[in-house]
DNA sequence: GCATTTCGATACAAATATGTATTGAGTTGG
DNA sequence: CCAACTCAATACATATTTGTATCGAAATGC
């Protein structure tokens, strides 16, 4: 359908995503100064002449992948969100369990957002930056939860900024756990308890048999 | 009193615990990669060859300053529960609270420890070697938490495990958002809150007026 | 279709980090 | 008090890493 030539090059912003590809994983598994300019290129096939040519200096691509990893989750939990607001009639329960399986869950989204955190705790020029946007994540699970809270009204509403930074907390305080011994703390078990601990409207569910409705995560 | 000359020059022992004190000053500003010989033998003024003479190799130095760390840590949670535990009449939450208070709440720490995390998640020698110390950490929280409740059983015993581990990941939470935004959020906020959650034996507690009652941490 | 511009690969130069070797001061044992 | 030894500082060589400059291929506009 094209009258011009096929592509035989590619276009600058597809280079650059290859570039922050390969930066996802190098960060990841090597972290923030462990990664370098030929481990990143060499993971997507690409010469460290691509990568001056993209992107100016280190922190600069630091930032550029962050802002794709925020954007990425941030587009993913509301439409979560929507999606699961949308059907009528979710307990407080299933939504929240629904919510938190829409979190990324693997190693190298854990490894990432905690070298992020780590450089924004080292770097004053990006700690504002990165509450703002950790700012945005937060205020869709208070949106979420209050949403929740219209119908199912255990948890005050005041108390909705702590809860979502506890949700926060736990799931990455869970992941890591999960991640170092694999099997031995299951992926969910933490949050799970916590959901049933806010949810509790009585002692007695914080003493119930959990085992009877084992959790399929 | 002693016979012999007084010395002038300091034993091997303690310029290892210098070259320790530098590199969790280095490792905590700047990462493991990020930290140098340089910089590590600077901020305690001696030089790369008492660093070279001291420790064989960067990781070498790691271990060690991770042993050290946490060593220090169980020491003190041993100390804090002993001391909690030894006077009578002492509730749940009083003891919670204070056993959380000992736990270390400084930057350095924070940075050390999540620097840790990552090297152990990146290097499978050290996963189990951190996992098992962990433990030891948990295993006071447990112990201390078991003591707890022979007195105040309003949270099964069986639950135990997942309540330590929970204590850890929001403490750990919560102490990155308070260095991120220092003042944003309360020091143990988050804590308080899980605290307040698990020793409710009725819904009141959760909707009960936090502010009633400011914690002074 | 040709000149211009863009992009990515290669080559080069400079900076930085690590580990080893050497040296001199300080300590220990006879 | 002297000889042997230990330790930390300095100097050196090597290895990485980064940034710049150059070059060729490919796309765009006239």
């Amino acid at each position: 359908m094209s009258r011009r030539p096929a592509r035989t090059r590619p276009t600058r912003a597809q280079t650059r995503e290859r570039i922050l590809d390969g930066a996802l994983e190098a960060f990841a598994e090597r972290g923030f100064h462990g990664a370098t300019q030929e481990d990143i290129c060499e993971r997507v096939g690409l010469s460290r002449g691509a990568y001056n040519s993209s992107f100016r200096s280190k922190d600069e691509l630091f930032f550029a992948l962050y802002d794709r990893v925020i954007e990425r989750l941030q587009s993913r939990l509301e439409e979560a969100t929507a999606c699961a607001l949308s059907m009528p009639g979710s307990t407080a329960d299933n939504f929240l369990k629904a919510f938190i399986a829409s979190y990324p869950f693997d190693r190298d989204w854990y490894l990432l957002q905690a070298e992020f955190g780590l450089y924004a705790l080292r770097h004053p020029a990006m700690a504002s930056h990165y509450a703002e946007r950790q700012g945005r994540i937060l205020a869709i699970i208070e949106g979420a939860l209050a949403d929740i809270l219209r119908e199912d009204a255990r948890i005050a509403a005041r108390d909705l900024p702590c809860i979502a930074r506890l949700i926060l907390a736990v799931h990455e305080g869970s992941m890591f756990q999960g991640l170092l011994e694999p099997g031995k703390v299951a992926s969910g078990e933490l949050l799970d308890f916590l959901v049933d601990l806010m949810l509790a409207d009585a002692g007695d569910v914080i003493r119930r048999d959990r085992d009877g409705s084992p959790s399929q995560t």
